[in-house]
DNA sequence: AATAGTTTTGCAAATGTTTTCATTTTATAT
DNA sequence: ATATAAAATGAAAACATTTGCAAAACTATT
């Protein structure tokens, strides 16, 4: 029968005392290599592995990191959720992943599981949270971290860009293109403090320069490029035409691109077309899209320095990071000619 | 001071035994509603959280599953990611996530690293693993399979699809379009048992019909749109051109379109182009792309479906299954014109 | 009011580790 | 060889729970 192979059958077959085991994967130099050595063979010889649960309810950390994000299979987080775990993995830590669908409710569900796993420390996304989980994060005092979305007064360190600078620095831009004729793309507002903060900056920026979206222009739309094309065919069959498309993120000016392209409109010549993320591929979409860049990679690496670091001094470390966002001029957008 | 709460304090505070307050979440049946109530309304009080470290050393399951990928950051994970993710959760379990980026050893650490952490189960991309890894998991007797590509008899239940059929679809279909200059854009074909299978089924179909891939238009690129846009340029500078780009992946097949778009090729009539895996986008690329559909959600779900399944009955039960691929015809392919 | 049966509760042992402290072993100096 | 210091080990308590079993508290029946 499978005789369970725990940490005391391994002292057995190596014939010294549990302790001694224990010892030896934690404090090694404390033991006679020798003794080191039969623990070894005894270990390989049982298949033995250890028990992260055990050493947990000593107050050992579990060595995991809970993230949670509304959405996994978007370019915007999937980067992020990469470049975070990579580096976590780096300093011993695993990463427990759940995702909401936008539900703050759900959110705080999750959040509440992850404690019950005991993580070391949770990521949230963005700022907009349910009060709920920002008290439960608090009084339980587990290291966490906002990532994403930069705020000053934020209630916990965050590691993000500026989305309300990024949508700003996109209608200072189309402003300085001499758009009159300005059309909006965006994913639903609610429960995402990105997506109304980078519409907010374009409207700001817009509106310093005299300029302002059509609000029957202002679309919104589902994260996906399908919905974006639709609502981009559906603004060109206005009788008047925008002159610019600006979309609340790259994966949107895509689906307009796509549009255009088949409706046989030429970017940036006849319509211009924004995005902000610059995602892997707007590089070399054709034409290069015009958009501005928040580093989802260098934010995934800071943060996962930033809560491990928040992790080993319980919470002490003085973190957070605000990564600029930057313009990007490609070619989708240009001067506008009318 | 910050008393620790645990089931104790509990207790304490609700006047009854930690069996009870035990009891009362495991088996709630069992202890009077009154009594119930008094507990409930001391865990509210004290903000107690239960902690599953401590349970799981009782041989409970920990609730958790560890699901290693080769990248989390490829639309093609991400999607697979997100509904195993989704319908996992619904039955109450969260994924410890892991990437090791094709590299097999890396990948046998991170599945010890989650066998520590005593997961429920574990799920594997492909086929393709260190026989370390695969002996590790056998001898752990842990609830195991293996996602993505559907093979009879591998060591492990598979769900996924045919990735070999895939290609053959491919193969078949460009070879009934009567191209003869074929082209083809592939990812490494090493450590990724998904993409040789993919080429191995294009060629055999291929040759089936008197046709093959020119040798010096096979190329290998990493996946990334930037990467096979450079390779597709580089195919379309050679003085002889080939006449269809058949591409191992909708990415690839996504970069070789913004290349020939670039240089105004016209596709389908100058060139055609092929995906595998239909992933969001590609229905609506312009023009939208010919792929083969790859059921990235139905695999996350059914695969979410079976592990759950193996962990109930503890491995005996009958899982797998095989999502078959379509070819999904749009207008990136055309008979060939010379 | 006593009995039998049922429901509810508590005690104590068990789970797989780590860690403190005491003890044994080994090395070093005389 | 002896005394002393240092290094290595083991025994036992601790960690936060669950659970089998027995005791206690109720209910229903006579």
């Amino acid at each position: 029968m499978k005789e369970k192979t725990d940490i005391i059958a391994v002292a057995r077959a190596a014939r010294v005392s549990p302790s001694t085991v224990s010892r030896s994967f934690n404090h090694p130099e404390l033991v006679k290599p020798a003794t080191r050595k039969k623990i070894d063979a005894a270990v390989r010889r049982l298949g033995y592995i250890r028990n992260r649960a055990a050493q947990t309810i000593h107050g050992i950390r579990s060595g995991t990191i809970g993230l949670i994000v509304p959405t996994i299979d978007q370019a915007i987080f999937a980067e992020l959720i990469q470049s975070f775990s990579s580096a976590v993995e780096e300093k011993g830590f695993t990463i427990l992943l759940a995702s909401h669908g936008y539900n703050l409710e759900r959110e705080y569900a999750l959040t509440r599981k992850m404690l019950e796993h005991r993580v070391d420390g949770v990521g949230l996304i963005g700022i907009e949270h349910s009060p709920d989980t920002y008290e439960l994060l608090t009084q339980q005092n587990v290291p966490s971290l906002l990532l994403w979305n930069y705020v000053k007064e934020a209630p916990f360190p965050c590691v993000g860009s500026d989305n309300y600078f990024a949508g700003y620095l996109i209608g200072q831009h189309i402003a300085e293109l001499g758009h009159e004729k300005i059309a909006a793309i965006f994913p639903p507002q609610q429960g995402n403090d990105r997506a109304s903060l980078r519409l907010r900056g374009v409207e700001d920026a817009l509106s310093e320069a005299g300029f302002e979206i059509r609000d029957e222009w202002c679309l919104e739309t589902p994260y996906s490029v399908a919905a974006s094309k639709a609502a981009a065919l559906s603004l060109i069959s206005f009788h008047e035409r925008p002159s610019v498309i600006i979309c609340g993120n790259d994966v949107l000016a895509w689906g307009a691109m796509h549009a255009l392209s088949s409706a046989g409109i030429k970017v940036p010549d006849e319509m211009s077309v924004t995005g902000i993320g610059d995602f892997n591929g707007s590089k070399d979409f054709e034409p290069p899209l015009t958009t501005v860049r928040i580093p989802a990679r260098t934010i995934g690496e800071k943060a996962a320095e930033a809560v491990v670091d928040l992790i080993i001094t319980s919470g002490q470390a003085e973190v957070g990071a605000l990564l600029m966002p930057e313009l990007i001029l490609r070619r989708t957008s240009s001067i506008c000619h009318r």
